[in-house]
DNA sequence: GTCTATAACCGGATAGAC
DNA sequence: GTCTATCCGGTTATAGAC
């Protein structure tokens, strides 16, 4: 919840901040009448229950990252450019409001409990399938190595950005731009400097047994 | 906590599975004790607490991966094989206890608060200085891109690798050893079939603006 | 080693005054 | 729109019987 102007998004923005540092159900609704000045038992003339502020926290969140991938889609990019722009929005939307990511992710298991978001795992696929058609597309294309699980190259790729929310002040102290960069290039052409050419049968590890 | 061979292990197991699945605080001591089939009183005859139940999960969890990382540390390897050794020791460790992996993803912040577990922060430290110095003699070598960032790029490989603990059934519906070999060509190689020759300035981003 | 019973407390939520 | 006062159920943890 970026910029309160109102005692209502003051309260989400507040709430927001304790859930992502402490968890949602360590956080009581004392505490979240502290952080903005008032008694918990005002908030209820506000909001009907705490799980109503995280359902409209998550809602907000999950609305801008849909509309981000929706323009992207709109581009009709090449699956090299539309895979980082993908990257690129991403780490935007982070940047956004990084405590609603947060929460997103530490507790996605509890938030499908919440009947209010009982539509989770639907959004949940149309975020994972904008970078799966992506990968596929470009793996069908010979753009991206044949080889590629594109369901689990996805998951890794998901996997490193969106923590990058709690990482101490991300966005702020590593400028943005900066991440964006060494993602793409990570995932784009990978560590080594000069990689063996690619082969069907090459892809295997070279991890000694301990 | 694998493999339970008497009572107390038993309530670790089962008071892992739920840590996992519903989050420390909203697990009950309750729902420990009908989950291993005594009443919540008599757990307080094994443990003093819930958080020390919770303090030797995360304990375990972190002897098991550090004994790892130290074992990889002896072979004293090439960087490119002491980073792929140190990606399937992880995802070795992540298969041994998922939950106790899981737990100590989702709940860090709550974790650093347990007065017995303050060398945690410490401990986090090592695991990372293992990845990270891997890293930086790589591209002190010439071996990896010079232009990496090596506290970055261990941060989104650690990002990839450990949340896979939360994937459904992680290792079981997915084989490890796939999983592994998809990580480690996706880090040394990237997506790219055939990217352009590296220069030092040519890690731009390609993405579009929406 | 487990059970019963209970202490002491804290949680979300409500009702009505101002 | 906020405060006071309170309800009630759930929470960890304890004490002592078996």
């Amino acid at each position: 919840m970026p910029k309160p102007d109102n005692r209502r998004d003051e309260i989400l923005h507040e709430a927001s901040k304790l859930f992502a540092a402490k968890g949602i159900s360590s956080t009581t609704v004392r505490e979240i009448g502290d952080a903005v000045g008032m008694l918990s038992g005002s908030l209820y003339h506000h909001f009907p229950s705490k799980d109503a502020m995280v359902t409209e926290i998550i809602n907000g969140y999950l609305d801008d990252l849909q509309a981000r991938y929706a323009r992207v889609a709109a581009l009709n990019l090449a699956p090299i450019e539309r895979l980082e722009t993908l990257i690129l929005e991403s780490f935007k939307s982070v940047e956004l409001d990084p405590e609603a990511c947060e929460i997103y992710q530490n507790e996605y298991n509890y938030l499908r409990t919440i009947p209010a978001l009982s539509n989770l795992g639907q959004r949940a696929k149309e975020i994972q399938n904008a970078w799966i058609d992506t990968l596929e597309e470009g793996a069908a294309r010979g753009i991206f190595r044949p080889d590629i699980d594109a369901p689990v190259c996805y998951r890794f790729i998901g996997n490193a950005i969106w923590p990058t929310a709690r990482w101490p002040r991300a966005g702020r102290s590593t400028p943005i731009d900066h991440l964006v960069r060494e993602c793409t290039t990570l995932f784009m052409r990978g560590l080594e400097l000069n990689p063996a050419p690619f082969t069907v049968d090459g892809a295997t590890t070279r991890a000694a047994s301990v």
